[in-house]
DNA sequence: GGGGCCATGTAACCCGTTACATGATTGA
DNA sequence: TCAATCATGTAACGGGTTACATGGCCCC
């Protein structure tokens, strides 16, 4: 799903800027399970109103450039609907985090240790996060959505404190010669 | 971490073959976090190759296209070392399934239960995956990515089984007046 | 017999990321 | 004063995905 069908899906919520529409991949219920840089927005943006799939209305401030709020047309919102009723795509998970993780033995124990704590701040940062959203208003779709990456945060986290010493009690730097792979010479001085 | 890097890693498990390589973005270990197709493992051999960080040693095959098994170098696996060693880049999830359950009031319920399924049937098929892996001669980095990919794949379809009703039987197709929810940005600050 | 597995690779294309470019306001 | 927020956009670059190209074996 690109972009385009996800600014689509932003402006079902409500007419909003690019800007606005950024800070929903960043901060707002849509970070959790996509994300979007301005670069790939405004370029957005503009194919969508080309396309007629959106409106524009600009409003002229005059300490600030011009703010260009969109709308969802009638054929922007059934495109939406009609890239919804297509079979989704896999799930695209990638971490650097969890390849660190699992290359430790690799690593010196001081920057695994600094790579279990951004992963555990990061988690708990993100749960907080969606915890301060209001879901009040949201529809059944969007709370549900929004509680399941709550309680991804929440077991990420708890999985992270509890299998902690697992990972840093019990490190041990790579040997060597563990009997994985055929031999190489002397791993000399590295770093 | 791009895919170069990511094959290093792979490399440090023992000698493979591109084919095999892509076995582990697929099955294997590296399944849960991160994948890659041929289309950029191959390449990245020849690159890799190239700048002497692995070797290859390649086996005539009479009935298949000749195997080319590839080992690590010591300057290899010194450069995934400084790679593993640098601050990780924030993890990137996309999930096409979350953005249509988020949305399931503008799908009908029938694609929303199909959407549903699939998914409950994608997690409970990874974490059968993941269980069968053989995690005895694992050191613990391994054993921890591993089983933190299985926390992750329970949680989530028992997410799913929990709050099915939540989303299917009060499920309520948009009103579909406009399109949007709310307005916003009805002038420039208020007035 | 046909589909899936083994096994390698190339090339085009698309898309997104990154960096660049601008600039005033507000709060610490 | 310095950083962050508001606010928009372009251009180049890079990387990965997709499709293409080949071909025999093995099991159902």
């Amino acid at each position: 799903m690109d972009v385009k069908t996800l600014c689509l899906g932003a402006l079902t919520l409500g007419d909003a800027t690019g800007y606005e529409i950024h800070k929903m991949f960043d901060d707002g219920p849509f970070g959790q399970f996509y994300d979007a840089g301005y670069g790939s927005i405004y370029p957005a943006l503009g194919a969508l109103l080309k396309a007629d799939l959106v409106t524009v209305v600009q409003l002229a401030q005059e300490k600030r450039p011009d703010k260009k709020v969109y709308s969802l047309t009638p054929s922007g919102l059934a495109l939406f609907k009609k890239a919804l009723a297509e079979p989704p795509a896999k799930d695209r998970f990638r971490s650097d985090h969890i390849v660190r993780l699992f290359f430790a033995d690799y690593m010196s124990k001081s920057d695994l240790q600094a790579v279990y704590d951004s992963y555990l701040c990061h988690f708990q940062t993100q749960a907080e996060k969606l915890r301060s959203i209001d879901i009040q208003n949201f529809r059944n779709g969007r709370t549900f959505a929004l509680q399941m990456g709550l309680r991804f945060y929440e077991t990420m986290s708890a999985f992270l404190v509890e299998n902690q010493g697992q990972l840093l009690n019990d490190y041990c730097p790579n040997p060597m010669d563990d009997g994985t792979e055929q031999t190489r010479n002397q791993g000399t001085g590295d770093d």
